[in-house]
DNA sequence: AACGAAGTCAACCGCTAATTT
DNA sequence: GAAATTAGCGGTTGACTTCGT
């Protein structure tokens, strides 16, 4: 996509910050600075690698564009399925979606998920042949994310699980084959219900 | 070819949580 | 323990592109 104006938009009063599209000096300079001093204090990193903007927006840019291993485009079918079904599961949550996709980005997953999911299924909510609609209303977990849930008004036996724990990347590469299998299974049992410790 | 509508996606904003002082 | 700072998240915006007429 076409570099966008850096406009600032706002204020004469205060130092002037860069807005809008990262040129690619703004990239290596930012990159490069990374490289030497690592990706935290992200107010310093803007300062020191003599960038006019602020922490927030490296560290944005760092992790959606610069970062090392970042897939772009070209969402594949699996990748797809796997984010309807996290989707499901988790609602709006697109980091937690996002670390289920090696080399995503949770801006990229929302983005995704905006533009063709969501649209997806709307479609095929209206196709009166499926008599029971996809159910994309996120199975209480989600939104309000405060903690353990108390469902099971539907009469479905409560089992609970953190999903903070369930979706511990920490000791996991990635996209294997055995936790998919493990949420497909999970995916089958409409009676689970997520504890969230966010 | 021209124009408006719709779609896409990079980036920003506001907020909360976590960490540091 | 309180206040300040930093990190991270999800929602939203708006510039640009593509599509339909």
């Amino acid at each position: 996509m076409a570099p966008r104006n850096s406009t600032s938009s706002s204020s004469s009063t205060k130092k002037i910050m860069n807005k809008g599209a990262w040129t690619s000096e703004e990239d290596q300079k930012l990159a490069q600075h990374i490289e030497i001093h690592g990706a935290k204090r992200w107010k310093t990193v803007a300062m020191k690698a003599g960038l006019n903007r602020c922490g927030k927006s490296c560290r944005l840019r760092w992790l959606n564009y610069l970062r090392p291993n970042i897939k772009r485009g070209n969402i594949s079918d699996d990748e797809e399925d796997l984010i309807l079904r996290l989707h499901k599961l988790l609602g709006n949550r697109w980091s937690l979606i996002a670390g289920r996709l090696p080399g995503r980005t949770d801006n990229e997953i929302k983005n995704y998920w905006n533009s063709h999911l969501s649209k997806k299924l709307n479609k095929n909510e209206k196709t009166p042949e499926s008599s029971t609609p996809p159910e994309i209303v996120p199975e209480k977990c989600s939104e309000s994310g405060e903690g353990t849930e108390e469902v099971g008004n539907d009469g479905f036996p409560e089992i609970s699980f953190d999903v903070n724990e369930f979706f511990d990347f920490s000791t996991q590469g990635s996209y294997d084959l055995g936790w998919v299998n493990e949420f497909l299974e999970l995916d089958e049992n409409p009676c689970l219900t997520l504890t969230d410790k966010r």
